[in-house]
DNA sequence: TGGCGATATGTTCCGCCATGCATAACCCTT
DNA sequence: AAGGGTTATGCATGGCGGAACATATCGCCA
């Protein structure tokens, strides 16, 4: 019996949506954040620019809130940058993982002890 | 803002095998315990029978025990049955699951707390 | 001995989703 | 006025995973 590790994937729905916000668009205003616009965001995500600026708009629409300021042309090109309620948002679903994330950690010592035995 | 809920996804995966065994897979298990033969429990999962049979191949081959006790012809055809490791198993996971869920449940209630403010 | 119902396993098909491509609009800079 | 880089958005294509299909085998029972 190999070395085990557990993992996860969290998410929000709403009534019939499904992949309202979760663990990926985290990551994607994370990195939106930090880069200054949704181009370069994709990039070190390593996902295509079309797949994230259609979650951006899946989300904002599931969630009736904008998550992103955008601008368009000027001397960069164009900017994005996050809403006040997408930092709450992120900061909010940032302290939900932690606390789950330790909530695994634990449990699955439990559960290790349970299935050598 | 419409009502949020929150779900997740757990799983176990050992070095390099995704997979290993998750929620599917625990589902999957109670199912045959519960239907005596893979076949009756890859219907009442709604999947075909091909995919059952290869979750649980797959399975067995990454934790390198046997989870199933399988007969082949017979009156009744043939059947299924969960090994003494298997039951074991699916009884920590379920612990496991059980806890991370009330984890889950009190930290959202925390998040909503974060985000309308 | 032939049929039934289940396990066992390879092969092909299909539907979804991400990607890639194409194009337009925007607006500062030169 | 032209160009560069970004947002915005439709459309075609491709890859992957599950479904569907096709056999083979097994062992009781009529």
């Amino acid at each position: 019996m190999p070395m085990l590790k557990p993992n996860y994937r969290l998410w929000l729905f709403a009534e019939g949506h499904e992949g309202v916000f979760g663990d990926g668009k985290l990551r994607l205003l994370e990195a939106i954040a930090q880069c200054g616009s949704l181009r370069e965001a994709a990039k070190t995500m390593d996902i295509s620019y079309r797949k994230a600026w259609g979650d951006i708009k899946k989300a904002e629409a599931c969630l009736g809130l904008a998550l992103v300021d955008r601008s368009r042309g000027g001397a960069s090109g164009g900017s994005s940058r996050l809403t006040d309620e997408a930092g709450r948002l992120i900061a909010a679903f940032r302290n939900l993982r932690r606390a789950i994330d330790s909530s695994v950690e634990t449990h699955f010592r439990t559960f290790n002890q349970e299935i050598r035995r």
